[in-house]
DNA sequence: GATTTGATTGAAACCGGTTGCAGTCAGGCT
DNA sequence: AGCCTGACTGCAACCGGTTTCAATCAAATC
């Protein structure tokens, strides 16, 4: 079995048919599911493969068969610690259906097309592209190039059909409002995550949208340029400095935990002094030291549902675009006062 | 330049010979730095190449280079946000150097012959197992295929000579314990990770050895099988159950955060009531909720040495295998009380 | 017993590229 | 003018597989 280990090639289908003394062709179809070959020959050819140490080359097989079980998984959220378990949920969920991730880690937007064009030139059969911030646009320029593409976290494209895993960030941002008014507070404030980004938008849409409903308006909006600790922290000081508020709506936990840290530092305390409302529910958020209340988002569904779609699309690539939108929920823990009674 | 998107099948070499009118040949130098065009000829394949929108097969290609230039990223702490921070750079330093990362992601062990056939069938260039806790018999597994290999966060292998890029865990444990004795603690425990990994037992080692040249003992041994913020807060519930103690040095920074969160659900303050070392200095070890004082270990570093070896070994792979250990670091925060003065 | 049938097999072409080799050709040399 | 050089070029073989197609063969049918 490890006669192989020696020679520094590796050994090919050619060396596997030449000891067991059979066509090529044999070969190949001994190692294909359902191929027509004799119960005979296939043992032949398995005991020699063992033998020989043999492992067919994946990629040489793509070369006919225009499949390389490569997935492309695109992110620019790299600095976010409440991604990990994305990143967990998609590489078992993908491994677990015969799929590879090709990681691409996209900082720079500007690395968007060159990155694109390195997943084509792989030949990646599909592509994931799991983060809410970046331009609905660059899914829809995958998908025009006829590359199987999902769009996970996004939200459903105006124009362009693309296919699209998420939630209902309107929906989202107003059980936020709903919740800060039932609790009878009045002047608050939106820390969202980058301004382009349409998650941030639609959050802060329908947040606007149910606390008009109330007659109330935001009293101040800061925006955050990343996903991040530090981000949060800093744009909840600059928030703080310009507007007395009693309560925060954060477009994100990790957003919504340096902002907690900076109260803390500051001396407030939470919810007393100021009340914090995260979004994702990542599991971060039900840690002691935070107990955020936040608006749940169901992180597990939307990426079995993502790798679903994904597969079924590269089934069928003519497969019509679909988008799949689950609804937000309220978690209460720690950092909105509770109902007076 | 978009009349290609149209046909089904990807523009091949062939194609855009004939576009061009010269030979496959041509196309292919055209394509290849260095290699003998005329400047003419390169011009009219450009041309033709950019009006069919071709983009060359790099897989079609590894079969003659034998490069891929993609490597197998192996983690089994997909549990651990704290690891966002390695694949970030990890991603970002393959990238950078035009390798692409095809992820593996390794929960259970079972699986890892498996995924490692994987890796191999997809003729990946080399490999980085990015773990402390994959037992080294693996990366020998790995390097005994002829696959170049580094174990990052790994330790030395006593028998089998395998490429490791990783901290000092003995040097870590004695810093440790140093810092401790020098604060007077006197009944100390370990909350280690899991117990059979290297770098758990020398953390353990390093850090008994020390305590003993002071004369002291450990109180008490705690292991977390998985590296997660659950495990370290039910781990620091059990320990504190079964002694008491002044001080816990966890194996690893998420652990300590739940072990911290612990206390603070159990009433206990920090440094007042018990002294908490971490391991690492992630990011969030020091966010305001928990300002961790921990050993630091060079992450970064680390990862530019990992990625700078496997480049290295790819390009040579008879290279002799090397060790880069770097040294650790006490960073101080706030969760050992300071120097009495 | 002759013929039909279906399973099995190997030859050869193909997937999309690269590369060794020999031939072409223009410029530089004596 | 004759010869040598060196830059280009295309042919054809090859990388490691898959797949079409026709051939073979034994069992089944009439």
């Amino acid at each position: 079995m490890e006669r192989s280990g020696r020679g520094d090639a590796r050994v090919t289908l050619r060396e596997v048919a030449a000891a067991a003394g059979v066509s090529r062709s044999a070969v190949s179809r001994a190692f294909t599911e359902g191929a027509s070959v004799s119960a005979a020959t296939r043992r032949k050819v398995e005991t020699a493969a063992r033998a020989l140490g043999y492992r067919p080359n994946v990629l040489a097989r793509s070369l006919t068969t225009k499949r390389t079980a490569l997935i492309g998984l695109i992110s620019n959220n790299f600095q976010n610690p409440a991604f990990m378990e994305v990143f967990d949920l998609f590489t078992a969920g993908l491994q677990d259906r015969g799929l590879r991730p090709l990681l691409v880690n996209l900082s720079d937007a500007r690395e968007a097309e060159a990155s694109l064009e390195m997943l084509m030139q792989y030949s990646v059969d599909g592509v994931i592209v799991a983060s809410s911030t970046l331009p609905a646009r660059f899914s829809a320029t995958l998908a025009e190039a006829r590359l199987p593409v999902v769009h996970a976290f996004g939200k459903p494209g105006s124009s362009i059909d693309v296919n699209v895993v998420g939630v209902d960030n309107l929906h989202g941002g107003a059980l936020a409002a709903e919740l800060l008014v039932e609790r009878g507070y009045r002047d608050v404030a939106f820390l969202g995550g980058p301004p382009r980004a349409t998650s941030t938008k639609d959050r802060l849409r329908g947040f606007t949208r149910r606390l008009k409903r109330a007659g109330l308006r935001i009293a101040r909006t800061r925006y955050a340029e990343t996903y991040g600790y530090d981000a949060g922290r800093a744009e909840m000081a600059a928030l703080l400095g310009e507007a007395r508020v009693e309560a925060v709506f954060c477009g994100d936990d990790i957003l919504c935990m340096g902002a907690r840290d900076h109260c803390r530092e500051r001396g407030l305390a939470v919810p007393e002094d100021i009340a914090l409302i995260g979004f994702n529910d990542i599991a971060m958020a039900g840690w002691a030291g935070y107990r955020l209340t936040t608006v749940r988002q169901p992180i597990h569904d939307i990426i079995v549902g993502a790798v679903e779609l994904i597969v079924a699309l590269v089934e069928d690539p003519a497969r019509a675009p679909e988008a799949r939108i689950f609804p937000c929920q309220i978690v209460e823990r720690a950092t909105v006062r509770p109902a007076s009674r």
